[in-house]
DNA sequence: AACTATTTATAAGA
DNA sequence: TTCTTATAAATAGTT
C-alpha cells in the first residue's frame, strides 16, 4: 500500500507543479510489478509526442539498434533527448 | 521561490519512491526559463541512456523527422517510446 | 539562507 | 478495501 501511496502523492506534486509553477513536468514511475504509471504536464503532451514517435521508429531503421542493449521492461526510458543534444 | 521549494520536493519525493518502494522513476522538469532539472532512479540510467540514444541519433537518418514537429525547447520530450510499442 | 504557522502526506491501525 | 487518525513532512509567508 506504501507504493500506491506515494505513487499517488508523487503524482499530484508533479500535478501541482506543473500548474502552481507553470513548469513542464514529465514523470514516469513503473512499479515493481512492471506496470507503468506516469503524469505529464499538458504542454509537452506526451501521449500525442509518444504516438509521433511511434511512428518515426516504425519507419526507420533502428529499431535492431534501439531493442538491443536495452531491457524491455524499461523500454519507456530508452530513449531520452535532452536539450544537451538540440 | 515557490518553484524551486516545489521542484526540491517533488525531486525528494521521485527519489523516495525509487527507494523505498523499489520503483522505477524518471522525472524532468522545465522551469519557466527553460532550465532542465531531472531525476531518474539509479536502475534506469537516464543519464546512460541519454548518451546511447543520442549516438543512435547522431548514426541514423533520422534527423530531419525527428526534428521537425518538435518546439526545440521541448526536445527532452520528443522520444518517448512505452510499452506500448515494445 | 533560516524560522514558523499552517497545510498536506503518510503509516499504522480499525 | 476504505476510512480514521496520529505523526511526519512540505510549504508559503516572512525575516
Amino acid at each position: 500500500m506504501t507504493f500506491s501511496k506515494r505513487r499517488n502523492g508523487l503524482l499530484k506534486k508533479a500535478y501541482e507543479l506543473s500548474v502552481l509553477c507553470d513548469a513542464e513536468v514529465a514523470l514516469i514511475i513503473f512499479s515493481q510489478k512492471g506496470r507503468l504509471y506516469e503524469f505529464s504536464s499538458s504542454k509537452v503532451k506526451m501521449k500525442a509526442t509518444m504516438f509521433r514517435c511511434k511512428c518515426l521508429f516504425d519507419n526507420s531503421n533502428s529499431t535492431r539498434n534501439l531493442k538491443t542493449g536495452c531491457e524491455k521492461s524499461h523500454l519507456a526510458f530508452n530513449i531520452f533527448l535532452t536539450k544537451a543534444f538540440v
